[in-house]
RNA sequence: GGUCGCAUAGCUCAGUUGGUAGAGCGCCGCGUUCACAUCGCGGUUGUCACAGGUUCGAGUCCUGUUGCGACCACCA
């Protein structure tokens, strides 16, 4: 390696393209049998492009990747990208609109095919951001949840989990999207608060003159009405029970029944239980044996079934205010209370969610779950920080079984084929289910396949083990690189991610997935609020790193991550970082300046107390890094390399090199700092690369861990702590000087201790002050 | 309603085992003779949210209060 002269200025954009490429053969793992260090990369989605969130997880995670490669780990970084159901599909077929296509005069294969073309030319976006911000992935072993692979391992699992009767078809109420026309899960819904009415109704008892009061914020179910209900022990409407109601309008009476459930202080005290559209009518329907009378259709729109003609096939919203103010001209609305309560929101649609009764396939999750929340209970699963464990137990000890079939195109087809006489037949592939299905003497023609995808977030479960080659187990990569070593991500994702491939992989590989889950912090705008597109706050990583380079921005993410607490991202923060880099870039001019050698052997014994005192320090430098690391601390990281840089290197030892000539000192600044960049590598690769090559000390820092012969040095300690004195006394000159002037006692006092500090320091504490 | 955080300098935040309150930014002063003004040297800035308790000693541990935030659940 010949050494160039150092550009005067650090300029990131000139280099770090160009050095990402030449060291990117270098990301494959190196498959020595060596000791494993894996991460499974969280798979963006393919319809994603690189926002804050992602660049922070990357950097972690490539901090992690490139330091235990540089320590000799057979390390291993899985990419990968996620095909993403509904949100793909939503992208492609608005794009599709957008260009004159009729969407609903298209078939199902068709739109597949639109979709993965527009995967093969708009999915790599993000891979190339990716590569911006020096991700060390090795891109060809990158997986795709799609992929012919892939997709089979999707299918064994479902089958197997089928079989198992961990996975059923039941007929249940669950979270309709009416925009989507999908169900979607629990995860998939946002509540919001807003303001509402409460309109208290009269519905007339039969055969009498009295009425029933009900309160209710959604008065277009009441044609789905399945009784009214009071408390049994509510005084007020003993006397009502056992008889009926009238719905208006609908030509039907529900029965007045009793049941706990029922709140005497909320509303009027009686319920209008609407089973098919309600979660907890349908619950109070299933002990009392309600019909469950739906009301409204798939799309939002009431049915033609069930409801009077004035409101048939009109939009629920619409349909409201309709009877609304029907009901108020009959003189059936008592009252209307304003109230606060909180509606479902479809994450991706912004739609209501209603709940609709449909047949959908669900996920004992319960019973999956008991495994997943036993291991990590033993603790063979470790949070960081740790108290996500609570917040990971707590939602696995109450979960629900997951819906997992979703009424879309995109994504893996349920393996589920229907005989005409309502017989299932989960087979792996279609032969199969054939030839299962002629036992039972139904032919092929009389089958048909469920069309029903599965939840992207059920393949993403699966993502630790068919990545590195399940279902087949001798797959050299799941032999020796599972469990992973640990999982990155935020905390918004241990729902739906981090629990599932919990689940899946205990149930599959008997194993957690990955033996540490490192939750890192949100990132907000510089006042402190969420990063949103409507608010227009969102700060572009990409921005970023052209300003100021992929370094600085790395190291502002890594020094803000301090456990537990969000980060507030200004651009000032990326500045300062910038500026920190550029005062490593100018320390590595005056090396070269000084013609300071680089590639020398350390001698066995240091000489020089300042020598001794540095080579000290870089030892302390290297161990707390070590165990930053070790402990997930890059915040400490980062403020440990800009504290060796500046306050020992630069302030101290740099400055006393100027003042003192000596050969040996030139030996050691060349030593210390080669050490400096390689223990700074895995945080800012760029640079500390380009100084590497530049200073003639080699291609690349990547594989080069740090240099063990530091720590067989023989030193001093005595001398580190002379030094350190001595530069606390320096301080207390140099503060001496400025507020009283040279004439002061104190001062002279103070400049005498200094000189009569023996060897160099004496030499440089006479020209230093 | 349940759970979990957070509160330290004007701002953003460190403070690891209980032992003299810190950094960066900002501000003020000084400084461009051999890296760096994207810099250096020095200075200024505190009721550690509040109230109790434990302790020789509490920013740190315990109890309570207030404010802010997040998540989960529910809502007639």
């Amino acid at each position: 390696m010949t050494a160039e002269q150092l550009d005067k200025t650090y300029n990131p954009k000139q280099f770090e393209q160009q050095i990402y490429s030449s060291t990117e053969p270098m990301f494959a793992p190196n498959n020595t049998g060596g000791e494993t260090y894996s991460i499974l990369m969280p798979p963006p989605n393919v319809t994603g492009s690189l926002h804050v969130g992602h660049a922070l997880t990357y950097t972690i995670q490539d901090i992690l990747i490139r330091y235990h490669r540089q320590h000799g780990y057979d390390a291993l970084w899985q990419s990968g990208v996620d095909h993403a159901g509904i949100a793909t599909q939503m992208v492609v077929t608005k794009e599709l609109e957008a260009s004159g296509v009729d969407i609903s005069a298209i078939t199902r294969e068709e739109l597949i095919h639109k979709i993965w073309e527009w995967k093969d030319k708009s999915g790599n976006r993000i891979v190339e951001q990716q590569k911006s911000l020096g991700c060390s992935a090795p891109w060809d072993l990158s997986r795709f949840t799609m992929d012919k692979e892939f997709c089979a391992a999707v299918i064994k699992a479902f089958v197997a989990l089928y079989k198992e009767g961990l996975i059923f078809r039941d007929k249940r109420l669950v979270n309709w999207d009416t925009k989507l026309m999908t169900a979607i899960s629990d995860l998939e819904i946002r509540n919001e608060e807003e303001e509402g009415t409460l309109w208290h109704i009269k519905y007339k008892i039969v055969d009498s003159d009295e009425y029933v009061t009900i309160a209710t914020t959604r008065p277009e179910t009441m044609f789905g009405d399945a009784a009214v209900a009071v408390h049994p022990e509510d005084g007020r409407y003993t006397h009502l029970i056992g008889r009926n109601a009238l719905i208006p309008y609908a030509n039907r009476t529900v029965p007045v029944i009793t049941d706990k459930y029922i709140d005497i202080e909320k509303g009027t005290g009686c319920l209008k239980v609407t089973p098919a559209h309600d979660y907890n009518d349908f619950a109070i329907g299933k002990r009392h044996g309600l019909d469950v009378i739906s009301v409204i259709d798939k799309s939002g729109h009431m049915t033609f079934k069930n409801v009077p003609e004035f409101l048939q096939g009109i939009y629920v919203k619409k349909a409201r205010k309709l009877l609304l103010s029907k009901l108020a001209e009959d003189g059936a609305v008592v009252r209307e209370e304003k109230i606060t309560h909180t509606l479902p929101y479809g994450d991706r649609s912004g739609t209501v969610i209603e709940p609709l009764l449909t047949d959908q396939w669900f996920v004992d999750a319960k019973a999956l779950a008991k495994a997943a929340v036993e291991a990590v209970e033993r603790g063979e699963m470790k949070f960081h920080p740790e108290k996500w464990v609570n917040t990971y137990l707590e939602w696995m000890r109450n979960i629900e079984p997951w819906c997992v079939s979703r009424q879309i195109v995109w994504g893996h087809q349920i393996p589920a084929w229907y005989g005409s006489d309502g017989s299932i037949f989960v087979e792996e592939d279609e032969a199969t289910a054939i030839a299962r299905a002629e036992e039972r003497g139904i032919s092929k023609d009389q089958l048909t396949r469920d069309p029903d995808v599965l939840d992207t977030w059920f393949s993403s479960a699966l993502w630790p083990f068919v990545t590195l080659g399940w279902p087949d187990d001798d797959a050299p990569a799941l032999r020796t690189r599972y469990p992973t070593s640990v999982l990155v991500t935020g905390f918004d994702i241990i729902f739906f991610w981090v629990a599932r491939m919990a689940m899946m992989s205990l149930r599959f590989m008997k194993k957690v997935p990955f033996r540490d889950v490192y939750i890192h912090a949100l990132i907000r705008d510089s006042s402190g609020q969420k990063m949103s597109k409507s608010k227009g706050n969102v700060v572009d990583p990409q921005d970023l790193m052209d300003e100021f380079g992929a370094d600085a921005l790395r190291f502002t993410l890594a020094f803000m991550s301090v456990p537990g607490r969000d980060i507030k991202l200004g651009k000032d923060n990326v500045k300062i970082s910038r500026n920190f880099i550029t005062k490593i870039w100018n320390a590595a001019r005056f090396l070269q300046f000084k013609e300071t050698q680089f590639c020398s052997e350390l001698p066995e014994t240091v000489t020089g107390k300042i020598n001794n005192w540095l080579i000290a320090k870089l030892r302390k430098f290297q161990q707390n890094i070590d165990q930053n690391i070790r402990e997930y601390r890059f915040d400490y990281a980062t403020r440990n390399i800009q504290s060796f840089l500046r306050d020992t290197f630069c302030d101290f030892f740099i400055e006393a090199m100027k003042l003192h000539e000596d050969e040996r000192a030139k030996i050691i600044a060349g030593k210390v700092f080669v050490e400096f960049l390689r223990i700074s590598h895995p945080f800012i690769p760029f640079v500390t690369d380009r100084l590497a090559r530049s200073l003639g000390v080699c291609d690349s820092l990547l594989m080069l861990g740090p240099d063990v012969s530091v720590l067989r040095v023989s030193i001093s300690e005595k001398d580190e702590e002379e030094v350190d004195q001595f530069i606390e006394l320096l301080h207390q000159v140099r503060s001496a000087r400025q507020s009283n002037g040279d004439v002061d006692g104190e001062y002279l006092a103070l400049l005498e201790r200094q000189r009569s500090w023996p060897g160099e320091l004496n030499l440089v504490a006479t020209r230093i002050a």
